[in-house]
DNA sequence: CTACCGACGGTTTTT
DNA sequence: CCGTCGGTAG
């Protein structure tokens, strides 16, 4: 296949890159590419990708690795960069998380580890909870050799210990001697995890500091991962934690062509662990250049210069945004409500989209209700008033099951499943097809070129649906029947096979958990539906408005945004000036393509904490009503 | 058994 | 800031 001359590449599916996109995606170094919301980050990675891909600067048959936090995000990257590039060309780009980066180096090369960091096989993956580590203090507190390290244990926050403790603290090659009181307990968690009977316990943090021991005490796994991967990409970087920068300076700080993308603006994870200066670390360790994005491609030129405000309140030389997004609302495109009683907001927010709707015809997934925390009491307080309107919400963090309904939506079994249900119900679904003919593929692993055997699957399949497609016409949705159809079509997926092939399910209960779910979610979908389309509707969430916390919110845009309870009791963390207060801040007022408002209501508490961020929206010229 | 007090968690991802 | 949980006094 013919190389693209660097000069004649045009990017893939856009028109164009503004100016100092164009000067990213063609250089050659390390750069920090600081983009802030709107600015097309995924884009612009996915068309980088393309670039050095067809020019060959990224030559066969060396890799494009890009690490991003959440598998979402993974995903989705790697889709672009499919729908961008020839297949052969999208096989060469690797999207993966930063866990699953740093597990897959510890289980091929587990072997390489020095001896006294070589965990137990089979380890286990666990999630140390607040519990776990406050009760390992303290039982540590006791048990240190030296009285004045006990103070010291004592007083470690327990929020701290995984993120800025285990994460920061470098292994080597033979067993550390503990010269403080911190560093004993650090040494004391590690041997209690490797050293279990059975298995060691391994949290992912742990799994990042053995990943960087095996490459530093490895040179020669080193060398292979490099020749691998010409160009590594990093998403998110503003949330890169301590543990995982190490990582990358041991495994990437060579020749490697490192592409950080990210805004310090919309750092909301420094409390979960990110380290606070990981963007100015980069551009000094890695001698990265700093590019910055200046176009916004979601938000109306109204809403960017408030957002500007914000902007500067966090950064004050913050570079202005240039909207790219022409206005198409009349009126204010931001306004604080205000309101004494609960019962009023709900009424008014419900009774203003229901109203909106008739008039603008937007869907229901153009609204957005954001809520900083604890989205479960928000909707038990709008969910009647949104009723009446005819108005359903979609709690994205409901729990069902032994999992939440995002991480379901988001998993292998439901799609299939779901695609199925749909082939049985609806009379035209292309896009179930494709989904239910490569799942089958994949699940029956049949041989393209064995015709008889395809035709069996193919047979079997044909059968499997004729059924599902005569009992669903024969029965009204109810919860009980859905909930059995289900545990039908994930049986003829057949979990063995799923957990053959789809390493996610491999080990675990992951997939038991999903399948679990996904019946006691389709039964709750399908009580009191028209019918069966209508149940896998509810499912899937559409028609329904969306409410979730800032922290989910991240990356996603709407029309319009409802950002309820501005006041002390939702921010009760906040202080005046806060930075990560003020970046949450800015995270939900950037969601907004056309449209936010912020509601108050007084009989939910004061608004003394939150008292800068109503002056900068008054700085903004963002008026406050009574509705 | 109840009533009250103080401590603590909340916003999250990851195979 | 506010709800929940565990402990203890009555």
């Amino acid at each position: 296949m013919p190389r693209i001359p660097i000069d004649a590449w045009r990017p893939k599916g856009i028109e164009d890159l503004e100016e100092n996109a164009w000067r990213a995606l063609r250089a050659q170094e390390n750069i920090a590419v600081v983009a802030g919301p709107g600015a097309g980050k995924t884009e612009f990675l996915a068309q980088r990708a393309a670039f050095l891909l067809e020019t060959g600067l990224c030559p066969d048959p060396r890799l494009i690795l890009a690490i991003s936090f959440k598998r979402d995000a993974a995903t989705n990257l790697a889709d672009r960069v499919e729908r961008r590039c020839r297949p052969d060309l999208a096989r060469r780009f690797v999207s993966m998380t930063f866990d699953a980066f740093a597990k897959s180096l510890l289980d091929r090369f587990v072997a390489a580890l020095p001896v006294p960091w070589r965990p137990i096989l089979p380890y286990k993956v666990v999630f140390a909870s607040a519990r776990d580590i406050s009760g390992f203090i303290q039982q540590a507190t006791q048990a240190a050799p030296r009285g004045e390290w006990q103070g010291e244990i004592a007083a470690i926050p327990t929020g701290q210990f995984e993120s800025h403790g285990l994460g920061s603290l470098p292994l080597h090659d033979g067993l550390l001697e503990p010269t403080n009181g911190r560093q004993w307990a650090i040494l004391r968690w590690w041997r209690e995890s490797l050293e279990v009977p059975g298995g060691s316990r391994l949290t992912f943090v742990m799994i990042n500091r053995l990943a960087e021991l095996l490459l530093r005490t490895n040179p020669q796994i080193l060398r292979a991962l490099r020749a691998t991967y010409s160009h590594v990409f990093l998403d998110e970087f503003q949330d890169t934690t301590h543990a995982q920068y190490a990582l990358l300076r041991t495994a990437f700080g060579g020749d490697t062509v490192l592409t950080a993308v990210g805004d310090d603006k919309q750092r909301i994870m420094t409390w979960a662990g990110a380290r606070p200066d990981a963007f100015a670390r980069f551009q000094g360790d890695f001698g990265a250049e700093r590019i910055a994005l200046l176009c916004n491609y979601r938000s109306s030129p109204d809403l960017v210069r408030i957002q500007h405000v914000v902007a500067r309140a966090i950064e004050p030389e913050a570079a202005a945004a240039v909207s790219m997004a022409p206005r198409s609302v009349d009126g204010d495109v931001a306004q604080i409500w205000h309101f004494n009683r609960e019962a009023t907001e709900a009424e008014r927010i419900s009774a203003w989209i229901a109203q909106d709707r008739a008039l603008t015809r937007l869907g229901a997934r153009d609204y957005c209700i954001l809520v900083r925390q604890r989205a479960d009491k928000v909707e038990a307080l709008l969910e009647r008033a949104f009723a009446a309107q005819g108005l359903a919400l979609r709690n994205e963090s409901a729990v069902i099951g032994r999992t939440t309904l995002q991480d379901l939506l988001a998993e292998d079994l439901t799609e299939m499943a779901l695609a199925i249900l749909r082939l049985a119900t609806a009379e035209r679904a292309p896009a179930a097809w494709t989904t239910v003919a490569e799942a089958i593929t994949l699940l029956r692993a049949v041989d393209r070129q064995n015709e008889a055997a395809c035709r069996r699957v193919e047979c079997e399949r044909d059968a499997f649906l004729t059924t599902l497609r005569a009992r669903l016409a024969a029965e009204v949705p109810n919860g009980e029947t859905a909930g059995q159809v289900m545990q039908e079509v994930i049986a003829f997926l057949d979990p063995a096979a799923l957990a053959r092939s789809v390493p996610r399910y491999t080990t675990g209960e992951t997939l038991e958990i999903a399948g679990e779910a996904l019946s006691l979610h389709f039964a709750a979908s399908a009580e009191g539906a028209a019918d069966w389309s209508a149940a896998l509707d509810r499912c899937e969430g559409i028609e329904q408005i969306p409410l979730l916390t800032i922290h989910k919110s991240k990356g996603l845009e709407y029309h319009t945004v409802f950002f309820l309870g501005l006041d002390d009791s939702q921010w009760w963390s906040h202080t005046a000036a806060n930075p990560e207060g003020l970046a949450t801040f800015f995270v939900a007022l950037s969601r907004a393509k056309q449209r936010v408002f912020f509601t108050y209501c007084a009989a939910r508490g004061t608004r003394r904490k939150v008292d800068d961020l109503y002056t900068l929206l008054r700085q903004a010229g963002v008026q406050e009503t009574a509705p």
